[in-house]
DNA sequence: GGCTGCGGGATTGCATTCAATCATGCCTTA
DNA sequence: TAAGGCATGATTGAATGCAATCCCGCAGCC
């Protein structure tokens, strides 16, 4: 890694350095700090789009002032999580449904790409790290827990590439998508479909021969017939908490 | 446009808000305007890979104290464009021909999908804009005038496209690279190649017949054969100024 | 009744100031 | 002579305080 913005590494949810003692933190990081927490919780649906950011109630929060506060919502702005204009305040990002189903294109062009990068270097232990959240994925009820697994598995398929922007701009695009995926889950958690998790065993399985020719067609089938179950359903972009504070 | 960072708006060189006398400039943009003039001076090749960048001598360049500026960095690191190390300072990012060949990859496969979005509501006016910029590329000798010719041009191909996070990501594409672009130009500027030519001609045809297929087509293989050229030439990614200030 | 102007409070933007960290050169010492 | 440690200067990181701007409710007017 050399210069992008979300480091590419904790693709996991960030609880280590949660000191929240407030002592022996390093000095010279508080802006990073504070973004990396404030977008675990827009990623973990305690922000929702749309929802006021207040610069104070952060700052506050987190034993800062509002300084590095204002870094971290410069970085999360530049990552597309939030929306800052000028004088006026910083709000959670939304999404229109043609603006997701862009995101989704951008998808079925990069993540087939970045999996070339990736499967070359691509462990024994990861493959079979990935049948395991495949099948775990299969059983779970859980909407959250699908989503955390579901994440999971295809950053994992990544996790061999060494790329600097391709990485980054694919983590990007499912930091912002994700409050979206987590809606069409809880609205049609019902009607389990299935192809979902028969496309992440066909991408497994690619994985374990090393076809990477093979992989990248299941897994742009994959998002492409994502992409169009979410366009089937507009109405997940509709309601939202409130536009302005 | 909605959130992105680096408003796909500005394409050329935003020279017009460069108020020297101090006076009468809006409260509450400085950090952006500041962003903006760094950028510039990076991709006019005013700043070096490689080379440091220290936050008083912007401010006071600027006339701005170190806070706004601290904010431009974040900006510009998040597009790539400056690396910052915690504690240490900051310097404008350098490629490798490795990462080099992977943004064009990108742009392989995001700019035929851009030029998708913009071809059904280009107008004739912007094609007869690319004919003209085509022909001048051409006929100009001099290197500084045919990146900029060259960059417009293709940036023009996308003006008709209204989208959030993809023109945003092709227009980092094209920053991240344009030092290297220009390095290429200059070393080989005596053994001219008709093909990109060629290409922005065909490109122009195929667009003034509104034919979005072959445009992609003839697009994607203009950006693989550029990519192809500069992976040829490594050298060019050896030599910069000073790896540390 | 609905629109317009305005004033108080809240919030953001930036300059100043102080603290922490790092780089550099000199001095000491084996 | 060369290697290591320490002090000084330079640079970055963050807190505080003040100025500019905006949001919002209310009075006044058409």
């Amino acid at each position: 890694m050399a210069s992008g913005a979300p480091d590419p590494v904790s693709l996991e949810r960030a609880d280590d350095v949660t000191t929240e003692n407030g002592a022996l933190l390093p000095h010279g990081e508080a802006g990073v700090r504070i973004a990396a927490a404030l977008r675990d919780e827009i990623l973990g649906g305690d922000y929702l789009p749309g929802e006021r950011i207040r610069q104070q109630e952060l700052a506050g929060r987190h034993g800062a002032s509002r300084v590095p506060v204002r870094e971290a919502l410069r970085i999360l702005e530049s990552e597309g999580l939030v929306t800052l204009v000028t004088n006026a305040g910083s709000w959670v990002s939304r999404l229109s449904a043609q603006e997701c189903t862009e995101m989704y294109q951008m998808r079925e062009g990069l993540e087939p790409l970045l999996l070339r990068y990736s499967v070359p270097t691509l462990s024994d232990d990861v493959v079979d790290q990935l049948q395991q959240l495949a099948d775990e994925m299969q059983r779970s009820a859980d909407v959250e827990q699908f989503l955390r697994l579901d994440r999971k598995f295809h950053l994992a398929c990544y996790s061999a590439a060494s790329t600097i922007m391709l990485g980054d701009t694919v983590l990007r695009l499912w930091n912002r998508t994700q409050h979206y995926r987590r809606a069409y889950s809880l609205m049609f958690r019902a009607e389990r479909d299935d192809s979902v998790h028969y496309d992440h065993q066909l991408l497994v399985a690619a994985l374990r021969n090393r076809d990477g020719e093979d992989a990248e067609r299941v897994l742009a089938s994959h998002i492409r017939r994502t992409r169009l179950a979410l366009g089937r359903h507009p109405e997940i972009f509709d309601a939202s908490p409130r536009q302005e504070g």
